[in-house]
DNA sequence: GCCGTTTTCGGCCCGACTGTTTTCAGTCG
């Protein structure tokens, strides 16, 4: 059992516990240990082959511990399917329905035996559900209305299709008479790979006026809420979007707020008490003059300290601003007061792009029209890595038709001397591991990725094996888009990736992280153990025309996430040092 | 269920809104 299936099985654990009415903190232990599980770039697996003490990492205590290693021994957990005989576990699809929490659920089950959703939409059909006490005819209908919502549309959206939702969106709001500042905030702001709903935050002399103007916004489907101070649309793209209205002397510590993460949210505030403080939405508060619980519940009680801006909420709170990709509460609190944040990689750090096509195989634009894009973003290089054979749908090169592609490099690189073309190639693994063109052939090249395009579920023990082929192969400098996942087309393939990827440290490969927004592979849980090995990472647009190009800051963005510097980034090299590190020379971060 | 320079008990983040209520529980972010 894999990370993200542990984690899937604590988090379900929490919820029916929660449904039951367990003690609270109970549950959130649950959702602590799901979390560290998550955010493990080791697998749990490994750790308890290993016998390694789960309980050194953060929220995992003996319990915990010996529950993660079931799962792991047995690919279940005893004490879930005990819980499963008394509460249907299916429930768990009624919570995650907006507006249905974990009491809702249980007296819809006690009260009309509900068990899914299907019976729950059949039931608020019926009407039974305004019938229930605590219940009306507003809350069926939003039932309702939940339950087509998701069957209509993907929960998350990936982050490039929220940016052409958003930047729209966010541009006509900043034209409203009044208005002072618009920011994203939510997920999106942290550049998740997918986002489920935006949160926008925005400064206005007359909120009113504001709000009545995003429901009015031309792509708006319907207005689902409006107060005075924040409003809830649905885009007709099925996309919500949550506006809210902040005072000025607020915006930093709602920007904080709304950015999260949650977990990240809990840690600052948690360190807010530790210095006596309170961190809300508001601002930092000073505390330790007011006489024990003098002010609860008023959101202005205490001294303010800060809110205006993030970096000054930050300050209050002894530390240096950390930058919205790092608050996922995976280290970053700790090392910001150690003063050992990491400088991430930033796109003006790239020279280069080292996954490109062109018109050759299945490209666009013309090696030259490639070369000339790539050098008008400042690069220093650019490395051609058409398609080998096997692809024949991609109208891959054989030897021959390489040879004559060098030709013609070489003639554009005559034209063109102030960036150097690389002359590349992605081979196809095939399914034996082995790749998809002659030794001699690939000797030649300056750079060799390779990548699955093929056999993409083959049993994990026989793709590990394949890949690790494939990366021991002497020309193999980069393993691209390793694990073949395509959003909403294509789950990543199953392999050992913590084998292969001590077999590429150990073989001196780099790992790619492909920038296509609708790839953005390897992950970010995955570019994390990268870091950790002391791997390299190439950011490769996988250009297939010259305005893909400009799709590399998806790629920095994710290596942002994963806590990466220009260090571990090979396409952060000069030409110079990369050229010797293609050469074999092994230089590491 | 976890955790501990106030450590083995007694804590555990904060505030707002909604719909259903006559003062608030439940849900959300």
């Amino acid at each position: 059992m894999d990370n993200p299936e542990i984690a899937s099985v604590l988090r379900r654990m929490g919820l029916l516990l929660q449904i039951q009415g367990a003690n609270p903190f109970r549950v959130r232990a649950y959702e602590n240990a799901a979390h560290t599980v998550d955010a493990a770039t080791e697998p749990m697996a490994k750790l308890v082959e290993r016998g390694a003490d789960l309980t050194v990492l953060d929220g995992i205590g003996k319990e915990m511990a010996a529950s993660i290693a079931e799962l792991v021994t047995s690919g279940s957990l005893a004490k879930l399917e005990e819980l499963g005989n008394e509460i249907p576990v299916s429930l768990v699809d009624v919570v995650a329905l907006p507006g249905v929490g974990p009491k809702k659920a249980r007296r819809l089950w006690e009260e009309l035996g509900i068990r899914d959703v299907t019976a729950l939409a059949e039931a608020a059909l019926a009407g039974e559900i305004s019938r229930l006490r605590g219940f009306g005819a507003r809350s069926e209908q939003q039932i309702l209305a939940a339950i087509e919502r998701r069957r209509k549309f993907a929960s998350r959206l990936p982050l490039a299709e929220v940016d052409r939702l958003a930047e729209p969106l966010l541009a006509y709001l900043r034209k409203v008479p009044g208005v002072r500042r618009v920011e994203a905030a939510g997920s999106y702001r942290r550049r998740r790979e997918t986002v489920g709903d935006l949160d926008v935050l925005a400064v206005a002399s007359k909120p009113e006026r504001l709000i009545r103007a995003f429901g009015e916004y031309s792509r708006v489907e319907s207005l689902e809420k409006a107060g005075n101070t924040r409003a809830t649309v649905i885009l007709q793209s099925g996309f919500q979007v949550d506006l809210r209205v902040v005072p000025a002397k607020s915006w930093g510590a709602a920007l904080v707020y709304f950015t999260g993460s949650k977990a990240h949210n809990i840690k600052l505030r948690q360190r807010a008490l530790e210095h006596g403080m309170r961190l809300s939405e508001y601002g930092v508060f000073d505390e330790s003059a007011l006489e024990e619980g003098a002010g609860d519940g008023d959101r202005w009680s205490g001294d303010y300290v800060a809110g205006k801006t993030e970096k000054a909420v930050y300050a209050a709170l002894e530390l240096p601003w950390i930058t919205p990709e790092l608050r996922e509460d995976r280290g970053e609190i700790d090392a910001a007061q150690a003063k050992k944040l990491p400088r991430l990689v930033a796109e003006k750090d790239l020279r280069g792009d080292l996954h490109s096509h062109s018109t050759w195989s299945d490209g666009k634009s013309s090696i030259e029209e490639m070369a000339r894009a790539a050098r008008a973003k400042g690069y220093e290089y650019l490395a051609v890595t058409d398609h080998s054979p096997l692809l024949a749908v991609a109208n891959g090169l054989d030897r021959h038709r390489l040879v004559r592609q060098w030709a013609e490099i070489d003639a554009v690189q005559a034209r063109q001397p102030e960036i150097r073309i690389l002359k590349g190639l992605e081979v196809d693994i095939l399914e034996d591991g082995s790749l998809d063109m002659d030794d001699e052939t690939l000797a030649e090249l300056d750079i060799v990725l390779v990548s699955i395009h093929s056999h993409f579920d083959l049993p994990a023990s026989a793709q590990t094996e394949r890949v690790i082929k494939a990366l021991s192969h002497p020309a193999t400098r980069i393993w691209a888009h390793p694990l073949a996942r395509r959003f909403g087309k294509r789950d990543e393939i199953r392999l050992d990736l913590d084998a292969v990827l001590h077999c590429a440290l150990e073989k001196g490969v780099a790992i790619e992280h492909n920038a296509l927004p609708q790839r953005l592979d390897l992950k970010e849980v995955h570019l994390l153990k990268a870091r950790e090995l002391g791997l390299m990472v190439s950011i490769g647009t996988d250009a297939h025309a010259v305005d893909q190009l400009d799709l590399v800051p998806y790629g920095v963005e994710q290596a942002r996430r994963a806590w990466l510097t220009r260090k571990n980034v090979l396409n952060a090299m000069p030409l110079a040092r990369l050229s010797r590190w293609l050469e074999g020379t092994r230089l590491g971060p």
